[in-house]
DNA sequence: TAAAAATACTCCATAGGTATTTTAT
DNA sequence: ATAAAATACCTATGGAGTATTTTTA
C-alpha cells in the first residue's frame, strides 16, 4: 500500500465513479480499476459495493477513506513541517555568550534574528569563553558569542562588534574626581579581573597594559566572570577595566570612566562549527555578518533570504 | 513519496547507518543511499548530516523521523480498522422490528449475536411491518424482523420463531373465569386489532380466524401497533388476538388464556436485502439461522467464524 | 588504510496506456 | 442498448541488484 493508492482511493470514494475520478486523477480508468482492486485484495476487505449502478462505500470503505484523508493530511504537514525547519524557518537554535556581552549589541543582533525568524525557537545561556568552548566542540549549543575570539580551526567566525576598554570604579572612589585618569593612577589600587580560570585570559590582556603603563596592580583579585567583577567594584573592592558597552546599563555604586593610555579594546566574536551547516546557523551569521556591517540601522524585513 | 521511502528512512534514522539499516530492510545499501537521496531531493531539505564518519539526523531529520513514525502508526490503524469493519467484527448494524417481537426471541437472538460481536454498534429500532418493508427498501436498515414475512424478490429470508396465538383479555373480564374459551364465545366483544394501515394486515388474518369459527366481531378498534393494541386491552376496551411470546411479560390489567379452535400461529421472520452483502449482515443471518435451528440453546461462543 | 556512503550500470517488476469484453440497468 | 467497470495485453519508468569509486577518519 502507498500514498498513491490512497490518493486513489480518496478521488474514486469521493466521485464515487470510476471514470471521473480517472479523468480527475488525470489517468486512464482501467488502471485506476486495478489499484482500487489491488487495495482491496491487500485488505481482505471490499471497500466499494458495485452491485449496482452507482457504486458505494462499503462500511469498510468509509472508515478507510477517513483514515486515509487523515493520513494524506498528516503527510503534508510533515512535509511543510521538514520543509521549515529544513529551510530555517523553524526549529531551534542554542546561542550561548560571555556575560559581557548582555548589555551591548547582542540583545539587538537577537532581536533581529527573532523579527526575521520568529518560529526559530532561542535556547539562551551565559558562559565564560572556556566554556563556550567545550560547549561548541561538544555541540551542546550552535552559536557561541566570546569575547576574544576563540581559537580552533573546527570554528567559522564572524566580529559582531570591537569597542574600547573602560575603568569601572566604585562611586565613592577619590579617583573619580580627577580630570583626567591615566593606568598608572591606578597603581595603587585593587583590580578586579575575570575569568579566574582558565589561564592566560582577559585578565591577562588587562595586566599586560598595566606592565606597558609601567607598574603592577597593588592587588589582585580575580572573578569567575564579568557579573562577579562589577559587583565586586559596586562594594568597593577595587577597580576593573571593562568593555565600553557595559557602561550603557548603570549600576547602582559602579561609575565608568575612561582612561588615557594605551587601549586595544576588545572584540564581539560570534562563532560556530565549521561542519554544523544547519540553516539557523547560517542564517544567524548571515544576519551577525550585516548587522556588523551597521549595528546602528540592522537589516530591514524583506530581504530575508 | 511513499510508504516505503518513509520505512527506509525510518530504519536508517534509527540505526544511524546506511548499511546496517540495509541489513534490517534485507536489500542492499545503494539503493537505500539513492532513496533516501530522492527523499532529500523532494522535500529540498538534508536529513541527515553526513559531514562526518558517524551519520546523524539534521533538526529537519528529527522532525521527519517524528511525523514518518506517526504516519506508520497511522497507516497500521487504517488496515486494522478497515479489516475489522470489513470482516464484519466491528462497524454498525441497523435493525427494526415490529414491537410484538420486543418480548420472544428476538432480545436473545440479539443478546447473542452482541456476544458473538461485541465490538458491532446496534441501531435497534420498532417499526410496523409496512414500514419495516419501506426502511429496508430505502436501505435505512440493514436487517428487518417482521410479521407476517415481508414480500419482496429483493428480500433475504430466515425464519426466526413460529409460535401459536392467545388471547389477551381485560382481567376483569367474565370471560376470563370460563374453564376453555372458543373463538366464538367472543362473538359480542369488541375485538383490538393492529395495524390500522395498511390493509391487508394481520388484523384481516385475525378477521379471517374469526370468519371460519363462524362471526364476525361485534365490534374492532384498529391500532397503529401492537403496543397500542395492548394498552386498549388493558383499560378493558376489548380483546385481541397476539403472538404466544407477549405473555412471557406480565401486564397490568391484561390476561392471557389459551383458546380452542383455528391456530395458524404466526411466524416471526429476519430479512435483509438481498444485494447487502455486508459481514455484520451475513453474520447476524448465520447467527438467526442456527439460533432458530435451537433456540433454547444458542450457538456456544468458539464456533465464530 | 579501512570503512562507509555514493555512483555507474543493468535488469526486471509493475504502474499506466490502449483496446476490448463483461456487466448492469 | 448504453454506460461503466473489468480484463487483456503492451510499454516504459523506476526500484533494486552488483560492481566500483569516492570520501572521511
Amino acid at each position: 500500500m502507498e500514498f498513491k493508492g490512497l490518493t486513489y482511493f480518496l478521488a474514486v470514494a469521493e466521485e464515487l465513479h470510476f471514470g471521473r475520478a480517472a479523468a480527475r486523477l488525470d489517468m486512464a480508468q482501467p488502471p485506476l480499476s486495478r489499484q482500487i482492486a489491488s487495495l482491496e485484495a491487500e485488505l481482505g476487505v471490499q471497500l466499494f459495493d458495485r452491485s449496482r449502478s452507482q457504486i458505494r462505500l462499503t462500511q469498510a470503505g468509509e472508515v478507510f477513506r477517513d483514515h486515509a484523508r487523515d493520513i494524506l493530511e498528516r503527510l503534508d504537514a510533515a512535509r511543510r513541517d521538514t520543509r521549515a525547519v529544513g529551510l530555517g524557518g523553524a526549529g531551534r537554535l542554542r546561542i550561548a555568550f560571555v556575560g559581557s556581552a548582555s548589555h551591548g549589541v547582542l540583545p539587538t543582533l537577537i532581536k533581529s534574528f527573532r523579527s526575521f525568524y520568529p518560529d526559530v525557537e532561542l535556547a539562551l545561556s551565559a558562559m565564560n569563553n572556556a566554556e563556550l568552548h567545550r560547549a561548541l566542540i561538544s555541540r551542546e549549543i550552535d552559536i557561541a558569542v566570546a569575547r576574544p575570539e576563540l581559537v580552533d580551526d573546527e570554528f567559522r567566525r564572524e566580529l559582531l562588534c570591537h569597542e574600547r576598554l573602560i575603568l569601572a570604579l566604585p562611586d565613592n572612589s577619590p579617583l573619580a574626581s580627577l580630570s583626567k585618569i591615566r593606568l598608572a593612577d591606578l597603581a595603587a589600587q585593587t583590580f578586579v579581573l575575570y575569568p579566574r580560570r582558565p589561564r592566560p585570559s582577559y585578565a591577562d590582556v588587562i595586566l599586560g597594559l598595566c606592565q606597558r603603563a609601567g607598574f603592577t596592580p597593588a592587588k589582585l583579585e580575580l572573578t569567575q566572570d564579568f557579573q562577579s567583577a562589577i559587583s565586586l567594584v559596586s562594594v568597593g573592592v577595587g577597580v576593573s577595566v571593562v568593555p565600553e558597552s557595559v557602561a550603557r546599563t548603570q549600576r547602582p555604586g559602579v561609575i565608568y570612566r575612561d582612561y588615557e593610555g594605551e587601549n586595544p579594546g576588545t572584540a564581539l566574536t560570534v562563532h560556530a562549527r565549521l561542519d554544523n551547516r544547519a540553516p539557523q546557523v547560517v542564517n544567524f551569521l548571515e544576519i551577525t555578518r550585516k548587522f556588523a556591517r551597521n549595528p546602528l540601522r540592522p537589516p530591514a524585513g524583506g530581504d530575508r533570504p
